[in-house]
DNA sequence: GACACTTGTTTGGTACGTCAAACATAAGGC
DNA sequence: GCCTTATGTTTGACGTACCAAACAAGTGTC
């Protein structure tokens, strides 16, 4: 029983993986530009939160800013965007498709612990639902079997 | 993107859980007693850390207090608890018997995700956890089959 | 009874993440 | 040019969760 804090000790926390996030949505639709306002509204917090929590971001090399004050993610912020909605794709595939959890419910669950999985877990769970999806007709037998369990 | 906030809104925090826990564990070889030191130890925070703490945890009437500091899970107490041990245990059990995850990182994922699944997708689990060590050939043969894939 | 030790609480400090409100710029409308 | 609005930052506050250190109260030993 030593394990527990390793919560607190996660590098990325739950804040700091959803503002990437936003920067990357608003991004999409302006070249990968986003503004604190349209990064607050994606949120639901306010301006003045999103102005000093992207003095952290912008500390640990997430994201660059502008003379304009345009935020954009960096190479390593980009990658960690990348991993996170990997997680949580995965993950929710998994609630959905396979446990048949309710879609809301799954992207609720799958939203509280993409940035808590593990890379190993994370891996894993990508073959599993790789193998899932194969040719291999065990697979889809053992999906509609479960279905009817 | 807005169920990103259910994360903060969980009414049951990391920290929380653990204490629980901890008396719990504390308390199997009171009689269900446990003392504030006792919890500090086995949660390697400081007496006043967990003095604080359980002013949340007795205000939620998770837990009771008598007049000598001797605190104890209250049934509601008793029942969070059993539900984050099932939770925490299927979780545990899918990321290393099912995943093949290494057991110490199937602990640290399941400790860290343990509080935040959903009750629907817990039970989900355990359903798909009962499937694969039923019977039915067809589970067993997935699980090897996945192993080699 | 006096001293040390254990235990629980309180206090002041830090870090995170939020808010509301005040503020400074910067645009836009006319 | 002036007024309004939008935008970004800063400030003071709150809640959570931790620490270290001071303190109070009980326990034990001699």
């Amino acid at each position: 029983m030593e394990t527990w804090k390793e919560f607190e000790a996660n590098e990325l926390t739950h804040s700091a993986a959803h503002h990437l996030l936003a920067i990357y949505e608003v991004g999409l639709e302006y070249g990968g530009w986003a503004r604190v306002s349209d990064i607050a509204r994606e949120l639901s917090i306010t301006r003045g939160s999103v102005s000093i929590n992207l003095r952290a971001l912008r500390k640990r090399g997430w994201v660059d800013t502008d003379e304009y004050h345009m935020v954009k993610l960096s190479p390593k912020g980009q990658k960690v965007v990348q991993t996170v909605m990997a997680k949580k794709a995965v993950v929710k595939a998994f609630l959905s498709n396979v446990l048949n959890v309710p879609k809301p419910q799954a992207e609720i669950d799958s939203c509280k612990v993409e940035h808590l999985i593990s890379q190993p877990t994370g891996e894993q769970l990508v073959y599993f639902m790789r193998f899932l999806v194969s040719d291999d007709p065990l697979a889809k037998q053992v999906l509609v079997r479960f279905k009817s369990f």
